[in-house]
DNA sequence: TATATTCCTTGACATAGGTCAATGCTTTCT
DNA sequence: AGAAAGCATTGACCTATGTCAAGGAATATA
């Protein structure tokens, strides 16, 4: 993966949702910043100030909750083409809740709170697209909590595996069980129970 | 209740938060509108294709998802200074899946799509304020969420007369126990416990 | 290739919260 | 005031999912 092709993925993304020119594009990639990250290591830890955002290049993350009990819980998968990262945190300056973790080889490119504030001023347009981005992931948030308050485990999977198709085999089952809000062992039943009722 | 008490309620809300001039103020101002909203009217029912938003002048709105079985799930309690509306409808113009509806006589003062971004153009400040307020909502919502998937009703039961001492005076039980994703007979139980335990 | 981890499956049992039904209490409406 | 509607409480029972424990399969590491 080089700076040069990731940059170009990105102008790519934002050119399908706001116009930007030539020069606009120079700008906004100079402020962004290609990680790597190995898997299992993590670009967001809870505890810590969230200054950076990420949007995903290549491989797939996972953004989690650890609850007091020390249980995880996956709020969604990141891959390509997706941001990462904790709003509240990057807002507040609060230490995050959240973590990011590399399923997977993953790379990324990064802006920090600093440098997004600056270029929000230099290209004013971005404050649109990130004011969109906000209320498209406001909407997902919004579905995703309706299905998990008002379906059982059953019903969310067949909807995940149907909106995401393929997903079992970039994700193992434990973390799907996570996304679900269950655990492994029942994920394991349902499955089970789904195979002997075809 | 007067348009011009509403208005001015607006703005002191807007000036808290970005810096506008009073000649911007006017211009906001003129695309909002005064509502009124007797008791269980609705403002926004799901079917619609939701067109306009609304920001709470005073009483009590709840914010509800009515799932396939027919239960009812609060996603939140609108009170003055508040937002009400459904994002993913007025930006997708797809029907609305939420109602929003009135728990007590209230006062709303309503925008529409097409006003909002024309005014967008003519105040470009509030783009920013905007995206602000959908991050904000979006960790509200994504804290909500984690609690939700983390902890019993008991505790969630909790947390909620932390954050909103005196809710119990506003809103009625069994809707309490619909923001909690239980049933009212489990709310009921559960206080009944509480008590004994004291 | 051997060994250690991690992951998945299965079983027996526990529990939070749902379901259905009945009763009495409030609030609202006439 | 009286009737009607909506709301809260309680009981007996049910079900989905959690808990704990064990063993086997797959994957990573030495």
């Amino acid at each position: 993966m080089t700076e040069e092709l990731a940059k170009h993925k990105l102008i790519n993304y934002i050119k399908e949702r706001v116009p930007i020119s030539e020069n606009e594009s120079e700008v906004i990639t100079s402020y962004f910043e290609l990680r790597h990250l190995p898997k299992k290591s993590f670009f967001i830890q809870e505890g810590q100030e969230c200054i950076y955002h990420g949007f995903v290049i290549s491989g797939t993350l996972r953004v989690f909750y650890s609850d007091p009990k020390g249980l995880e819980h996956v709020l969604y998968f990141g891959f390509a083409d997706w941001w990462v990262g904790d709003i509240a945190s990057f807002n507040t300056h609060e230490p995050t809740h959240i973590n990011v973790q590399a399923l997977e080889d993953s790379w990324i490119l990064t802006f920090s709170k600093d440098g997004i504030e600056e270029l929000f001023l230099k290209v004013p347009l971005l404050e649109r697209l990130f004011r969109i981005m906000a209320q498209r992931t406001l909407s997902v948030l919004q579905k995703r909590f309706f299905l998990t308050v008002s379906a059982n485990a059953h019903d969310r999977y067949n909807e995940l595996i149907e909106r995401h198709p393929g997903i079992e085999q970039l994700v193992p089952q434990h973390q799907i069980a996570s996304y679900l809000g269950i655990l492994p062992e029942s994920l394991s039943r349902m499955k089970k129970q789904l195979l002997q009722k075809k």
